[in-house]
DNA sequence: AACTGATTGTGATTTTTATCACAGATGCAT
DNA sequence: ATGCATCTGTGATAAAAATCACAATCAGTT
């Protein structure tokens, strides 16, 4: 076991920011950090789910096997916590999450967990913001997803990946283009076209994997008007 | 104020299970019964949240301006909170919630709902699990909806109508074509063409609103392959 | 540096779905 | 019962996207 310190996580998550210190001794104690490469697989479907699962550093894929191919559900960026709704909904994980960038993550002992939720109300209430975060997330993602069509959706992701989650408008795209289709409901060629035609219209810049968003309030238009 | 009684519901939301008689009490003294009719806005999104929602009877849709049109996220199923997300995640409704059914709603203070999360880690944790649920739920949606072609939708929602909410093969549609296009992300002629071509291959019979599932593993066939 | 497999771009074609247009049906209020 | 608004079905057409095919590029390994 990897020695490591639950408290410093304190400052990430606000749902820890509530623990006593003889509950981060008890967290410290039935947990594991763990390093993942890119492209190594965190939770898995249809394996038992014995863990809370919490990423330190990284990025990583929700995904799970659709009918015809598979969907990716989010990406997501540390610090946050994995695979709750597949804890605590279900016995065997309904989902799985891959890293997308080398990443470190915790497991946490379910029972451990659960007893933090019983005991303390803050941590409790905590968690529950954050799951409602994130299904307003989803939600509008979701609503976007049924009605933009292609154009507009990859004008989002692109924007979502400069302003969520890189904070600037030139970043490596960690996602291969099947993976973007994936994510957006698409075919990786629909992807292809629509981010050669926003290349040719100088709207991005592509170069080896780096993308450079140049005019972004055409790209904030496309993404607006579908 | 109409005279209600919580504990009544106890059976009924596995969360309230918990609760203690002056929990109770405490509850009674800071919610309000309302009868809603079909059609009437529960949560109006765009408006402040200030209270919790639980939905004692009747049915409802959780939906949102979407870019183009309306979008149904979900259709619920009385005894359920309404709203959470709302609630806890944003002081403004992020999406509308309006009555398909007539419906008995009860609006709970959101400063007790919060307290009751604070001081008791069971009534906590089973909001956790629901919540849990309901994401694991949609996931699954939302593979399909970006997969799936709109007979298999069709025929996925048909089966939704029929095994988790009336348990019955016949029953009273209460969406409109629009609604459920709004539902499964299409045009109401979409829907309409699908609906017509079920009927002539007799895998259903529609009269008056009232559907029935003549052939229910050619109709399962269409929803697993898409 | 050469090899191998994965990734990417792009044209041609087919399939699916949206949109438009309009007629008919239905439900509700007076 | 009448009238009005909403809902529904269906054909014709247009638009969007999937699929297929194949060449080119890239990344990592030996």
């Amino acid at each position: 076991m990897i020695k490591h310190n639950c408290k410093e996580c304190k400052l990430k998550a606000a749902a820890t920011c509530h623990l006593t210190n003889d509950e981060f001794l008890d967290l410290e104690n039935n947990s594991v950090s763990v390093q993942f490469k890119k492209g190594e697989s965190i939770i898995k479907q249809h394996a038992l789910s014995l863990n809370v699962a919490y990423l330190r550093s990284g990025m990583a894929k929700v995904h799970m096997q659709g009918p015809t191919r598979d969907k990716i559900l989010r990406v997501v960026n540390a610090p946050t916590f994995l695979g709750l709704p597949t804890s605590f909904g279900e016995k065997i994980n309904q989902f799985s999450v891959t890293a997308i960038n080398d990443a470190e993550v915790c497991f946490i002992d379910l029972g451990i967990f659960r007893n933090l939720i019983f005991s303390n109300g803050k941590f409790a209430y905590e968690l529950i913001v954050e799951l409602c975060r994130n299904e307003l997330n989803d939600y509008l993602r979701y609503a976007s997803l049924a009605q933009k069509q292609i154009p507009g959706l990859v004008a989002e992701t692109l924007l979502c990946f400069a302003d969520k989650i890189y904070h600037k408008d030139q970043f490596h795209m960690p996602l291969t283009r099947t993976e973007m289709g994936d994510l957006i409901g698409t075919s990786r060629e629909s992807v292809s076209r629509v981010l050669s035609e926003m290349s040719q219209d100088k709207i991005i810049a592509i170069d080896a994997g780096m993308f450079s968003i140049l005019n972004k309030e055409v790209l904030s238009n496309i993404s607006d008007k579908g």
